[in-house]
This record gives structure tokens, sequence and C-alpha cells, in this order.
DNA sequence: TGTACATCAGTGAACGCGCGTTCACTGATGTAC
DNA sequence: TGTACATCAGTGAACGCGCGTTCACTGATGTAC
């Protein structure tokens, strides 16, 4: 084909297949959820035949894997970036909260992959255990200054009791069963009227 | 076949369809997962055609909800199970929280189920909307009699506070993720340690 | 600079599968008279 | 008590589908000499 508008010649090899199928891959995850997704469209819309995805994948599970992983590294980021690393460690533990929230807000489906029960076990794929444990790091930091002089036990008890409360909130807000509860025009107000109810040692009772 | 152990005589109506398609789809789902189940292989282990099922449900979507609907009104159940009424409210409002995420644990696959994305949306499954409803009532009678007094907006704030705290750690601990951090020998101490760190208004800061 | 060759990243066809759903049908049931 | 008949709850066969994966293959690339 010489047609004046054809792009570059279309050459033999894509030359970067696999970030193009990662990419293609979480498009279609967070458009039209995980079930959805078939290594034979993802090819196809790379314009590629099907047998191609598995020279980058051993298997469409390893590919959905991959979306996970990076699904981590965008969570991680949306928590940093909603810090401000003047503030007080407690009010930065709000702001993480309202990163994790916001992030599941605005990617459901690639959100509720990231949960998947295929994907919580460590050990499978390595890539995305690193994600994961990166995405629990600021969490565990924020809570150690709150705590000064706690031993590992506390802050783990209390890092456990904030990330209960961040999760859950996020996870309700992603199926939308909050939305008659929590404000969704102000969803860092809304977080912050969640996060507030934590307190990570309890006075005795 | 008139062989001496047959069972009595198999009928041309099954009779009790219904909710036999329910008991057994539920038990796929348990065992299995969700994404597993299929009309064809819940017909067939319980003898009957292919098409069978379709007398009783509109579609598999439909069976699937019926049997969410059941894991509602058994969470329900195991919420109610834990509180004793002579208990103060806050000590009701936390064993309502140890009732839920003990229901997850014992039933993660069905606890997926139920917060699937298809079936939050009221409208669409009216039995279903019934009971997801009258699961959350305990908890807005229990919250209401921990703030005597409050208007509704700040009791919904509460609820939705220790409905997340609750979600969240079933969630965590239905994936496995809460492994380390929680005693799973002791599921009601552990729970108790999570939610004795929600308090229902928060202090000014 | 030129060439041989190993390796890499594609192709295209095919296998085999289970599934949801529909259709025209028939046996069983229960009710009105 | 007996019978006609509407309705209900099954059957069995078929349609049509998309999918994951494998296989033998070939074009492109890059490197050693």
């Amino acid at each position: 084909m010489n047609s004046p508008e054809s792009a570059p010649a279309k050459s033999y090899h894509h030359g970067d297949l696999r970030p193009a199928l990662v990419k293609r891959a979480r498009v279609v995850v967070e458009d039209e959820g995980p079930e959805k997704l078939s290594l034979r469209g993802v090819a196809q819309s790379l314009d590629v035949s099907r047998a191609a995805p598995y020279h980058h994948f051993k298997d469409k599970q390893s590919l959905l894997a991959a979306v996970a992983a990076d699904g981590f590294l965008g969570l991680t980021d949306n928590m940093l970036a909603k810090i401000n690393p003047m503030d007080e460690p407690r009010n930065r533990l709000d702001s993480l909260g309202y990163g994790y929230v916001d992030f599941g807000v605005r990617h459901p489906a690639l959100f509720r992959l990231m949960q998947g029960p295929d994907f919580q076990r460590p050990g499978k794929y390595p890539e995305l255990d690193e994600a994961r444990s990166a995405s629990a790091a600021p969490l565990i930091e924020t809570v150690t200054s709150c705590l000064p002089g706690a031993n590992e036990h506390r802050i783990m008890t209390a890092c456990t009791a904030a990330w209960s409360m961040v999760h859950g909130m996020a996870a309700l807000c992603v199926d939308g069963r909050l939305q008659t509860l929590v404000d969704t025009q102000d969803l860092k107000a809304a977080a912050l009227a969640i996060t507030s109810r934590l307190i990570l040692e309890p006075k005795k009772r």
C-alpha cells in the first residue's frame, strides 16, 4: 500500500508489543471490566495475530497480572501525590487515605482487578508482588511517624486498622454504595470525615 | 428401572426445583467461585435438563442474584447472632463488626459474589435489594443507640465510618492479606483490635 | 564493509471446548363443573 | 366421583458463539568474524 496518507509502512515486527499489550489491556479493563478482556481482542486491536501475545505473556492471567501491577504503581503515585511533606504525620496519614480512595473512584474496574483473588498471594507474579508491597510502604512509614517509639506490633495493628478503614471506604465507594452517604462532590472532605474517626491507639475502656 | 436399591421413582416433575437450584448454585459458588458457575452444570448436577432452570430464572445472572440475596440473609443472621442485647451499644457495635468479618472469612467466595459490581445498584433484583437493606438495619440501629440525640447526618456519617472499617477488614481478610497482621486464631479479638480504633465522633483538632 | 547464522518476534490456521439460550414438544397436575 | 381442559414444569435437540492455546512456519534483526 502506497496510499499517500499511509502511516509508516507496517513492519513485520511490532517492536514494542509487550508494553503495548499492557496498555491496551488496561484500557479494556477500565472500560469494560476485567471479565470482558480477551487476549484475542487485545491482539486484534493492536493489529497483531492472536498468537503474538504468547511471545510476551505465558497466558491471559499473566497479562492481567501485569495490568494489576501497573495499577499498584498508579495507586502508590496517587497516594504520594496527595501528601504534603510539611504536614504533621497524622495529616499525612489522612492524605494517604484520600489518595487511596481517590484512585479507586477514578479507576473502579482496575481497582477491582487489583483486589482480585488471583493476585493476592505473593509468589506467582514477582512484578506484581513488588508493586503491591511498594504501595504499602508509605502507610507503614507514616503510621510509624505517628507513633514514635511504638513497637512493631503496635505499629502493625494500627496500620491494619487504617488500611481496613480506607480500603473499605474505597471498596464501598467504587461499588457506588456510599453515594448517599458520602459527598462525592468533595471526595477529599468526605474521606477526611471518615478517616478522622480513626484513632491509632484505642483508649482504655 | 426397578433395581432394588433405586431411589423413589424419578418423577417427571422435580417438584422443588427453584430452591434446589439456589442451594446447589451456592455450593458451586462457595466451592469453586462465582466465575465457575454454569447453568448447565447446576442443572446437570440436579439431574434436570439444561433448559429446566429457565422456568425459574430469567437467566444466569438472576440465579446468581438469588444466591447473593441468600448470602445477605446469612450475613444478617451472623451479625445478629454475635450481639448480646444486654451489652452497651458500643459493645454491640463491635460485635456486629465481628459478625460481619466472621461471615466473610467463613464464606469468602460468596462474600465476593455479594460485593460484585452487578449486584450493587438497586432496582434489578427486588429480592436481593431487600436482603441487602435488611443487612444494613442492625448497623444503623446500633449506631443510633450509640449517639443519642444525634441528627441523621451525624448518624449516617458515623455509620459510613463504621461500615467502611468493618467492610475493609472483611475484604482484606477474605483475600488473605491480613494474615500476618491479624491473629486468625482468635478472629473475635483481632476484629476488636481494629474496631476499637473507631470513634463515632471525631475530636476537634 | 560484507556475509553467515542464531535468535527473536511475528503469522495463520486449526483444535477443542463449554457455554447461554431458544424452540417446539410433552408429561403431570390441579381445578371447575 | 368422574371428566375436560388449562396450565405448569419438565425434555431434548440444536444454534451460534467466542475463547484460550498450540503448532509449524517465516520474516526481521543483530552480531561475530
